[in-house]
DNA sequence: CCATGTCCATACGCTATCGTATGGTGCCCA
DNA sequence: TGGGCACCATACGATAGCGTATGGACATGG
């Protein structure tokens, strides 16, 4: 098997990131996140100081992540912003990216700010980078800043919600949402 | 103060609400809500058979609340379809309606959902309850039956998800859901 | 070759929470 | 009036998770 090549703290943080998804904030647990690396706590509290220190490392590493995310898709500008968009909303919907584990991870983030307040700005903060940057978009489209805004809110709280609905149901979100973005950008 | 008449099952429900809505999943714990309700957790065991025993009774409490409030929306039929919505809008976004606790309880339960099976087929089965009804005010507006599946799904995700952004940021979703909700009607 | 530093295992004490067992208090009713 | 029941307090053992302390394995450089 694996010539087990020493942890890292980057290790450290994706294994705690796999818990918090399946099992919610409280599933953060230097001992059982141990356990899921064949490891003893020993390890654990090596590389952090405690189990805030993970929490802190989790969150700026997510932090990190998404923001880059932004800066990227803010970087790679030439092509059509409605292309822009739709491709947004399939790499939003979609269960296999993003280093840190996905939509499921953002969802569970999501909720692990609700009770967390270093979480919570961390969150709205990158809310409002991406809101900032899909209302930029649609103004590249023509539209005035207030209805952008207010487009862009409603694009991306229906991203949000529609993954909470189809988290629950198994459905995609996908259709609603491209059928969504086309009514916002049809007027 | 209160001649403290002894407490029922109800009272154990909503302060486990309480619990549930500001400290989350893992705050549902006996000592710590027999502590709200100044007591000792002997009457806790003595009106609910075991932790897991109270969890089934908020569900089931939630669930009623939930459905019965689908009902009498129903019922009182008499009102024009796009007054319905709206109200349906602002009801939804108020805080301080609905014995169990509010949006921000909704919220929680929502959170709750992730982690737990039984939560998790009780909220689907409630997001398919009002999701049907809201299709079916659109379609009494006159949309197709697939257009207003859509448009419901939207509404409602939209709904979900501006809650979330706006539990974070502290702003009111109203304004967005009725705008949105102006422009679902219009076509 | 051994000295030092890195990385991890093990053992320990502490606290919180669980569920149970048992006793106490007040009320109603025969 | 006292026996029984509803409701609650207290005490207990058991378990889980935290953080610390200490030692061991292994590599690497002097």
């Amino acid at each position: 098997m694996d010539a087990k090549p020493t942890l890292t703290q980057t290790v450290w943080i994706k294994a705690a990131f796999r818990a918090l998804t399946s099992g919610g904030p409280q599933a953060i647990k230097a001992e059982a996140i141990a356990r899921s690396l064949n490891v003893s706590k020993g390890s654990f509290y090596w590389h952090f100081k405690d189990v805030n220190g993970l929490k802190n490392a989790m969150i700026e590493h997510w932090q990190q992540v998404a923001t880059d995310a932004v800066i990227t898709a803010l970087d790679q500008g030439e092509m059509a912003p409605r292309e822009h968009l739709s491709r947004l909303m399939e790499i939003a919907t979609s269960t296999a990216n993003a280093a840190y584990g996905g939509p499921q991870a953002e969802a569970a983030i999501r909720d692990w700010a609700r009770y967390d307040r270093t979480v919570r700005t961390a969150v709205a903060t990158i809310d409002q980078q991406r809101i900032h940057y899909v209302q930029g978009l649609l103004q590249k489209l023509g539209q005035d800043r207030k209805l952008a805004a207010h487009n862009a809110r409603i694009l991306y709280a229906a991203l949000i919600g529609l993954a909470q609905i189809s988290g629950l149901n198994g459905l995609s979100p996908q259709q609603d949402l491209l059928l969504l973005l086309d009514r916002i950008i049809a007027e």
